[in-house]
RNA sequence: GUCCCGUUCGUCUAGAGGCCUAGGACACCGGGUUUUCAUCCCGGCAACAGGGGUUCGACUCCCCUACGGGAUGCCA
């Protein structure tokens, strides 16, 4: 069966590259009928936060990547890493070494100016020095050779084995590194398929011997290319918004994520908007690009417009809620909250930005858009007053009413449609942005309508 | 520095030697939807990194260069 795993390092909240690792592992094993499992590798005890955990965890719930089994912490397992350690020793293929990091350190430094590869120069190999204190335990790679994989998304990747130095299995302190870690988790888990980021996939033929040397069965990989920010570089804290979270926050939906990580670096003929369950079905292992791919927010803008589209009005005002608690916005303060929502609901691209656009139409106006301002409502008194004379006659304040009246104003003052709704608009709702005037007006509704023309009267004197 | 991986419109990509006058999508620009924003529709702009081969023929295969990324840790 096909086992695949996603296994972060709780150092930080889930960003969306590992969203997307997550996401590929998860398809891939859907796809295969076999697990998805989640290791949270918290061997780096200065950096690793239960926060981070649980919001990788949760994250993961988010956006529908739940995993088939608990997730492991590796914390937990340290008697299984030691007990592999033991298994390299006792079978002759690791060995204690005393090196200490400084002579370390000014061998790289030499060889790195020679203009080789930095490697360790395997003093201790044949010491045969037992554990002690400052001792590391290494790993006999061999010296000649080449380690093969099949990489799902690159094909077959040959490595020489003498580019590779003796890693370190157990530092001086006793704790496992992270490669002796992941082989030994691995296996334990019985994951089949690793599908991680390109950045490990010099890692690969490191751990290939450390699996050799215990005696394990090879794995199936898959290194994905990376997620870039606008700089082409790995896309970084530093550089733009990397944690999902604040995807979720900014309004985009958990499905328009999924949506956009996987249509980076892949891609189906001319569809462009996926759910969970078309990926399952139609996404390729094979397909996915060599290159890393730049994450661009208007298209996460597009595909959020389109997943917001198809959710049908309770869905959408259920994704909706949060955003609106935020703004102060409470929906039974208006009678005629479905038809203003289901008019709006498609005025931003993300839940947040829509929020803020029906603010006019269940709050005060909090701020007047001052172009708008400039533009339209200046020297807009007569033509805003003899407006409200006609209004306060409607009865009953209709769209249909409203579109005659205002027709009639515009006949009666000569004006152009937009000369005469603009500063409408701008006075009831703030800015120019609104439905067509006459549907604005009757949700915005009679009563406040007018005050707030009335109100715009004076902001010009 | 060394090793590895990569390189098609601004961005995501299609393209597995002739179907390519290089296709689609986002963005952008212009037009339309009885002249607000958004939606929607129509149209436009725009790319095979460069140089050598191989071949009747190369975006597609090979080599070199350039550029980008990754790895070079007792981090993961």
């Amino acid at each position: 069966m096909t086992v695949t795993r996603f296994a972060p390092s709780p150092t930080g909240n889930l960003h969306i590259g590992g969203v997307r690792t997550a996401l590929y592992n998860y398809i891939y094993a859907k796809q295969n009928d076999g697990k998805f499992l989640v290791r949270i590798e918290d061997t780096d005890q200065e950096r690793s936060r239960e926060k981070f955990e649980k919001n990788i965890l949760d994250g993961l719930q988010m956006m529908g990547l739940a995993p088939d089994e608990d997730p492991v912490k590796q914390s937990q397992r340290g008697h299984l890493y030691l007990s592999a350690a033991q298994k390299i020793v006792d079978s002759g293929l690791g060995y204690y070494c005393d090196c200490q990091p400084e002579r370390l350190e000014k061998l790289r430094n030499q060889q790195q100016k020679a203009g080789k590869k930095p490697m360790y120069d395997g003093k201790c190999r044949e010491r045969n020095l037992s554990k002690s204190e400052n001792t590391v335990l290494r790993l006999k790679t061999p010296r000649d050779g080449e380690v093969k994989f099949n990489d799902l998304v690159r094909g077959e990747v040959i490595f020489d084995n003498c580019e590779l130095d003796d890693l370190i299995l157990l530092r001086s302190n006793g704790n496992p590194t992270y490669h002796l870690c992941n082989v030994v988790d691995d296996a334990s888990q019985g994951v089949t398929t690793v599908i991680r980021g390109e950045d490990h996939l010099s890692n690969t033929p490191r751990q290939i011997h450390i699996q050799e040397a215990l005696g394990l069965p090879a794995l199936e990989y898959a290194h994905l290319p990376l997620v870039l920010g606008e700089n082409k570089k790995r896309l970084s804290k530093r550089d733009a918004v990397t944690s999902l979270d604040e995807y979720i926050a900014s309004g985009y939906l958990p499905s328009s994520m999924v949506n956009m990580l996987a249509r980076l670096g892949w891609s189906k003929g001319d569809k462009e908007i996926f759910y969970l369950d078309d990926l399952i079905r139609d996404f390729r292992m094979q397909e996915v690009q060599k290159a890393g791919a730049v994450f661009d927010i208007k298209k996460l803008d597009w595909i959020n417009t389109n997943h917001l589209a198809n959710l049908d009005l309770e869905e959408f005002i259920d994704h909706l809620k949060p955003f609106l608690k935020k703004e102060s916005i409470s929906l039974e303060s208006k009678d005629n909250w479905k038809e203003i929502i289901s008019h709006l609901r498609t005025s931003s691209p993300t839940l947040a930005s829509i929020s803020q656009d029906l603010i006019p139409y269940f709050l005060d106006i909090k701020t007047y858009d001052q172009k708008s301002v400039d533009k339209f409502l200046i020297g807009s008194k007569p033509l805003l007053e003899f407006v409200i004379r006609q209004l306060e006659l409607i009865e009953p304040w209709s769209e249909d009413q409203l579109d005659d009246v205002l027709a009639k104003c515009q006949k009666d003052l000569d004006l152009k449609t937009p000369q005469l709704n603009q500063p409408i608009r701008v006075a009831v709702v703030g800015s120019t942005k609104s439905p067509s005037l006459g549907l604005t007006l009757s949700l915005i509704g009679k009563e406040v309508s007018i005050a707030r023309i009335k109100k715009a009267i004076e902001l010009n004197d």
